[in-house]
DNA sequence: AATGAATGAGCATTCATTCAT
DNA sequence: TATGAATGAATGCTCATTCAT
C-alpha cells in the first residue's frame, strides 16, 4: 500500500516540476524549489526521476503522448483538407489549454540545448512532422517531393496556435483585459482557421 | 584611448552573452563561462553592466531598437495592406537572419519570468503590438474596436515568421538536410506571404 | 547515530567561530575560515546555522542563557546589597573566564550594527537593563523613578567588569607580566568590588 | 591651490570612514561605500592613505593625539585627586562627546586583532596607562610597585565613563527616553565621579 | 520507500588594489 | 592630482547529487 504513497509523491514531484518550469525555466528551477513546493524531501527527485533532468525527460515524454492521442482524434482519412485544419487547431487549442504548464515547458524547451533531453526532442519534432506530413498529404502534398513547403507550413501553424498562449500573459495587464472563456477560444481557433485556410482577410470578414 | 578598449570589452561580453543565452538559455549560462568565452575576466560583467541580469536587459533593450529600426523601414502609409505584408515579413527574417541570436534570446525569455527584465519585455510587447496595430490599421482595423482579432493576428504573424528559426537546428541532421541561402529565405517570405494573404491553399498553389 | 555527528559538526562550527569571532571581530572572518578551522565543509554552515549571521545569532543566543543563568545564581532578594553587588561582579567574572571569546563576540558586537543580530541585541539589553533593575531595587531604587541613574550605573558596573579582558591582551607582552591565576581573579573581583560599594580610596586600601 | 582640494578630499575621505567604522566595524566596510559616501574615487584610498587599514591607522593615530590633549588639560600635578579625577572624567567624557564616532572607532577596534594596527595599538594603551600612573600618581600610587592595581583601576574608569555611549544607542528606542543633552552629561560626570570616589551609595545620594 | 546529513563544485557578486592615462 | 578601467582573489551561498540509515 506504501506504492501508492510513492506513485503519489512521484505524480507531485512531476506536477509541481511542470508548474515551475513553465513559469521560470528549466535551468531557473532548483531541485531544492520543487522538493518544497511540492512537500516532499530532497531526495525523492533523484530517487524517482534519477536527477533533475529525468524530470525533464518525463515532461517531454508525457506532452509527446499527449499530442499523439490529439492527433489521432482530429485528424481523419476520410475528411476534407479544411475539417481536418479546423479539427487539427480546435484539438492543439484544447490542448494546450488543459495542459498549459506541460505545453509551455516543451515549447520554452524547444529552444534550449540540454544535452540530456537533445534526443527525445528530436524523436519527437520528427514524429510531429510525420503527423503534419499525414494532415497536409490530405491535400494532395508529398513530403517526399514537397518536404521543404510542409516543414515551414507545419511549423508556421504549430507556433501561430501557440502564439496566444505566449502572449497572453504578458497583454493581460492591459488596460482592457480580455476574458478567457470558452467563447474566447472558440473565437481564437475560428480565426486561426481562417487565416489558415484563407489568409487574414478572410480572418477578418467577421467585422465588415 | 583606454576609452576604446572598455567598449570592446563591452562589446565582447555582449556579443558572447547572446551566442550563450541563445543556445542554452539564461538560466543555464554562467558569468564564468561568459567571461571565459570572451576572454575577459569575470569581474567586468558586474563592471560593464551591473550583473548578469544587466546583460539580459541590455539584450532586450539593443533587440528593441532592431526591431522598431526594421518596422519604420518595411511598413509605409501610402502602400497596399499587401505589400506592407510582404515587406513587413521580408523585413522581419531578414532580422532573425542578421541577428539570429539575439532574436532568438528575446524570443525565448518572453516565455520566462525572469524579475529583472519583466518590465522590459511589458513595455517591448506593448509597443509591438502598437505597431501591429498600424500595419493591421491599413486594412481597415481599429485596435479600440477590434483589439481582440489584432492581438491574435500579430501574435499569430510574429510567431509564424520565427517557426523556422525554432524549427530549423530540430530537422538540420535529417536525411535530406535543406540548404539555407538567400534562395530558400526567398521561398519562405513567399510562402508565408501567401499564407497571411490567401491561406494555406495559396501557399501551395506553385506546386500544382 | 548519524545524529550525533551532526551535533558534534554544528557545535564545531559553533566553537570555532566563536574562537574567531573573538579575535578578529565578525566581519574579518569568512566562512571558509571557519570551515577550514573547523574540519568541516563549507555548506554545513549554511545547512546548520542558515548562514554566516545565523551563527551569530546562536552565539548571542547563547550568551544570554548563560547571564541569565548566572545573574538568577547570584542576585538573591533575601541578602544585602553590598553582598548580592559581591557575587554579581564574582559570578560575572567567573563567567567571562569560563566562556571567555564567546563573552567577548558579545561584548565586541554590541558597538556593530549588523541589521540581522539587532532585533537579538535590543532584545537582551533590555533583559540585562531589567536584572539590573533588580539587583539596584536592593538599595531601594525604583526604575520608574530612578531609571537613568540605574541605567548609567548598570552599564557602568558591567563595563568594569569587562574592562580587564579587554585590556589584558594588550597589556600581556609588557616587561612583568601579570600571571592570571585564580589568586589574581580573587584581587580583581575584591578591588571591583571596593571600587563599586566604597570608591576608588577603598579599593586601593589594602596597600596602606 | 590644487593642494587645498587634495586635503579636502583626504579630510572627506577621514571623516566619512570615521562614521562607517563607528557604525558598522572596520572589517563591514568597503573601501567602495567610503569612497561613494565621501563622493570621491575609489583609487584616493590608496593614493591618500595608502590602503583600507592606512585610514584606521590615521584613526588611532588621531585619536591617540586628541586624548593626550584632553589628559593635558584635566589632571594637573598641584591639586587634589578628588579634583583631578573629576576633571579628567568631565573631559573624557567632553572628548567622546564631540569626537564620538572617532571615539568609537578607537574603542571597538580595541577588541580586533587586524595586524596593521596592533603596533599602534599597544603603543597607545601603554601610554595611556602611563597617564593613569600619573593620575593615580597623585593618590600616592607607585606603578613599580602597584602596577596591577593601576591597571585594574585605569582600565574599569575608562571602560566605566565609555559604557554610556555603547549602551545609549541600544536604549534609545526604550518607552521613555532619555534627553541627552548638556544637563544630562553633567548629571552622568557628577554620578561617575562620585562612583569612584565614594562608591555606589554615594552616587545615589541625591535621591535620598 | 524515504529521510536528513553531507559533499564539493559551482553560483553571482564584491573585495582591495593597481595601473595607464 | 585624480580618474576609471581592470584584475584576480575572496566573498557568502546554493547547486544537484550521494549515502548511511
Amino acid at each position: 500500500m506504501s506504492e501508492a504513497k510513492a506513485r503519489e509523491i512521484k505524480a507531485r514531484i512531476f506536477e509541481t516540476a511542470v508548474r515551475l518550469f513553465a513559469r521560470k525555466s528549466y535551468g531557473l528551477v532548483g531541485v531544492r524549489e520543487i522538493a518544497k513546493e511540492a512537500g516532499v524531501s530532497i531526495s525523492m527527485i533523484s530517487y524517482h526521476f534519477g536527477g533533475k533532468a529525468g524530470i525533464l525527460q518525463a515532461i517531454i515524454q508525457r506532452y509527446f503522448e499527449l499530442f499523439n492521442a490529439m492527433f489521432r482524434d482530429a485528424v481523419r482519412d476520410d475528411d476534407t483538407f479544411d475539417e481536418n485544419v479546423r479539427r487539427f487547431i480546435a484539438g492543439f487549442v484544447n490542448l494546450i489549454r488543459r495542459q498549459r504548464d506541460l505545453s509551455m515547458v516543451w515549447f520554452s524547451e524547444l529552444n534550449n540545448d540540454i544535452p540530456e533531453v537533445h534526443e527525445l526532442k528530436l524523436h519527437h519534432s520528427r514524429a510531429m512532422a510525420t503527423d503534419a506530413n499525414k494532415l497536409l498529404g490530405i491535400l494532395g502534398l508529398d513530403f517526399n517531393r514537397d518536404g521543404e513547403i510542409i516543414n515551414i507550413l507545419g511549423s508556421a501553424i504549430i507556433h501561430m496556435i501557440y502564439s496566444h498562449f505566449i502572449s497572453a500573459p504578458l497583454l493581460s495587464d492591459s488596460p482592457s483585459p480580455v476574458i478567457l472563456d470558452d467563447a474566447y477560444y472558440d473565437r481564437y481557433v475560428d480565426i486561426l482557421t481562417r487565416l489558415c485556410l484563407n489568409g487574414v482577410g478572410s480572418a477578418v470578414a467577421d467585422l465588415d
